[in-house]
DNA sequence: ATTAATGCAAACGGTTTGCACTACT
DNA sequence: AGTAGTGCAAACCGTTTGCATTAAT
């Protein structure tokens, strides 16, 4: 089969978007896409095993890993590594505007959406809730640190 | 026996101040302080436990997980989580004057270390060297979030 | 009918644990 | 002598892989 109760926001293209590429939309994914979806915010691999597996018992972990594979692949969803050390995926491109600030050559750069999950991580123990739009980092770019500086 | 060349810098203190607290100073201690004096900047678990076997193939990963628990205790090592997923180590509490800055109460708090190395961890892959001094995050504390703001 | 994706089960790498033994104090 | 620390080997957890089977196209 393959459940199609309408998917939410960013995933109803979804199914299309695999078949366009000779993939396939399965209820397997369609279950790892829901848990995704419902879960605002970061999950780790594990997590989104779990999540999976409480509506539908028959999901397996490959399935669930090769399935965020393929969403990653796709854009739809990325993945860092969160502050417990376990992988952790997150929905697809949502806009971050943090930036890199070089104090030497004045450079900036965008900072992307695993660098500021890495950042988030790294204060959500302390119940901080880092604003990923307001990060600016200071430090010395590649090029900068290459030419000794 | 219980090797002592002489230990670099704030090493040097550890063997009696675990002494102190009826604790003991034992080769394999010495070679993980030395692997983690020698390596500038940090080490994951496994890198140190390859760099203790390099010099020591007695050396077993269970002591070295076990060394770092115990100098962790002490306050001479912190782990956090690397960008690949890893526990990493690094050296005793060295200054970082980072500050989390709450948008919503104004209030500040200082980066801690483990907090800095993460954000360090998120650029390096990029060449980027934070400039731990000069991080400032801005978001909302928990107390704020708490209060629903 | 094709062949992508699944389920299973086994393997993996990093880390942790139980236990008898070693060696620091 | 007493006991903290060790080495070993096995367990653990999250993740990955090979392979025969199932099911979306």
């Amino acid at each position: 089969m393959a459940a199609h109760a309408s998917l939410p926001a960013p995933w109803d293209t979804l199914p299309a978007q695999l078949r366009a590429r000779g993939q396939r939309w399965t209820p397997q994914r369609d279950a790892v896409v829901r848990a995704l979806s419902s879960a605002r915010g970061h999950l780790t691999g594990s997590q989104l095993v779990d999540l999976c597996r409480a509506t539908d018992p028959s999901v397996v972990p490959s399935t669930v890993y090769r399935t965020l594979d393929a969403l990653e692949e796709l854009g739809f969803v990325r993945h860092s590594h969160g502050a417990d050390g376990r992988e952790e995926y997150h929905l697809g491109p949502d806009a971050s505007h943090g930036h890199l600030h070089c104090a030497v050559c004045g450079g900036q750069w965008q900072i992307q959406d695993d660098e500021v999950d890495a950042v988030s991580a790294a204060f959500a123990g302390r119940g901080f809730a880092v604003d990923a739009s307001h990060v600016t980092i200071v430090g010395r770019c590649r090029a900068c640190t290459a030419a000794g500086n």
